[in-house]
DNA sequence: AAGTGGTCTAGACCACAGG
DNA sequence: CTGTGGTCTAGACCACTTT
């Protein structure tokens, strides 16, 4: 088996590679615990090298999914089977849910614009005032509410209005649809919160007042260093867990 | 300047390499946000190959220390400043308080044998009542308590008896030295917690019951899927700041 | 001894950004 | 057009584990 002859040049070969390794080990084609083929053998299957086998594989480990033994071979890791979240993937709950095997949607809470208060204007390295736009959702799993999150972004991003319709797409398609602006990376950090009266009302009485949940705080940059937007989420890790493996 | 000429092998080329760009990241030989010397350069500097530098600079790259744009160059991330944790290193608390620029110390609990509760069997895999080791111990950022952390351990996995001064390692080290038992991966959860009354004791007064702190879960695996240990450990996020930084 | 993953090289072609 | 990073190949040798 070749990858990718004749046919349309769409992904990398490493690209198709990975996913279909994904899937066999999600179908349990590999299953917890098993051997993988040798290098030699995948580079055999696939008609690629070894050093593409090995990019794709390195991926895998360090994300947990594979187990590597220098002088034995390549394994399923067999303690993957609850892990909602390889650890980085933190600020993309629509993600995040349905790796938790929850169904995932959106509910818009409020929409407008407004000027940056003072901390707003200090993580989005602003000099001055400016108006921003305020857009804050409740994500939930199984209809249940999990995350509270606002985010701010720069007004002048948009050079169209941005309506409610694409109020339900993620961050990063947001920002590369409307403006045209890509994320390079993002500064995370992660606390412990109480919840308040007015957060508390968007998790429908399911958390209350006082209960202490998770927040996870975002900054995100394009390739520029130009902070493109900012992100404060409320996490009720009870429900919502999240586990990750983390290798070596 | 060729690697590892005539001396001794101590350490892969591409780990030596990964030192130095280190080292000039941090000393300001290559500034934030500047652009770094070219593959090529660094290929030619070095006397590697291009796909061993290549391999050093995707993994600064995966840390968020670099950023690269294709057919314009390789930067150092300009944020990365106050990033005291690349997501990852979140159970080496030692590591996380040193490179927020305190003083790391420890200070003994506990340390005693008792029966594993059935959550702690549950989570080393135990079909039957076992002796475990319970390893209490507080980190301490400037002589500051900042986590507060209990492990669990196998006492079988003990040939000698654990004495105090070996409650000072890190837990890595421990299971190394004294089990010949080295960590493959770690599963992690992280929660919020409301610090209990005996809790509370260990931080010194800096921290109050019904305080909103971090609980992070751990169980470490050997790469036969065997677990070696769990832990818990309440941080004090409000001074123990886990900023961390995610690349794309 | 044989087979596995770990490291490294040399060279090729491509996609993209900048002058 | 030139130089950059992105992808891929083919082949070599090493370190380790298993038999």
């Amino acid at each position: 088996m070749v990858l990718n002859t004749a046919i349309r040049r769409t992904q990398t070969v490493a690209a198709q590679l990975d996913g279909i390794l994904r899937e066999r080990i999600r179908d349990g084609q590999y299953a917890p615990g098993q051997r993988l083929p040798s290098e030699a053998e995948l580079t055999a299957e696939f008609g690629v090298s070894r050093a593409t086998v090995r990019t794709v594989l390195t991926r895998l480990t360090a994300e947990g999914l594979l187990l590597r033994k220098q002088g034995d071979g390549t394994y399923v890791n067999k303690n993957i089977r609850d892990a909602t979240t390889h650890i980085g993937g933190l600020w993309e709950f629509q993600r995040v849910i349905e790796s938790c095997g929850f169904q995932a949607s959106l509910r818009l809470v409020d929409l407008h614009q407004r000027m940056a208060n003072l901390a707003e204007q200090e993580e989005l390295g602003l000099l001055e005032e400016r108006t921003v736009i305020s857009l804050e959702r409740v994500f939930l799993a199984n209809e249940r509410p999990v995350v509270l999150a606002e985010n701010i972004l720069l007004s002048e991003l948009f050079h169209r209005n941005i309506d409610e319709k694409l109020a339900t797409l993620p961050l990063r398609n947001l920002l590369h649809d409307l403006c045209s602006e890509d994320i390079a990376y993002a500064m995370i950090s992660i606390h412990a919160h109480l919840l308040t009266a007015s957060e508390a009302k968007h998790f429908d009485g399911y958390r209350q007042v006082g209960d202490a949940l998770l927040r996870i705080d975002q900054t995100f940059y394009n390739a520029r260093h130009e902070p493109l937007a900012v992100g404060s989420s409320v996490v009720d890790d009870q429900y919502l867990q999240l586990r990750m493996v983390q290798a070596w």
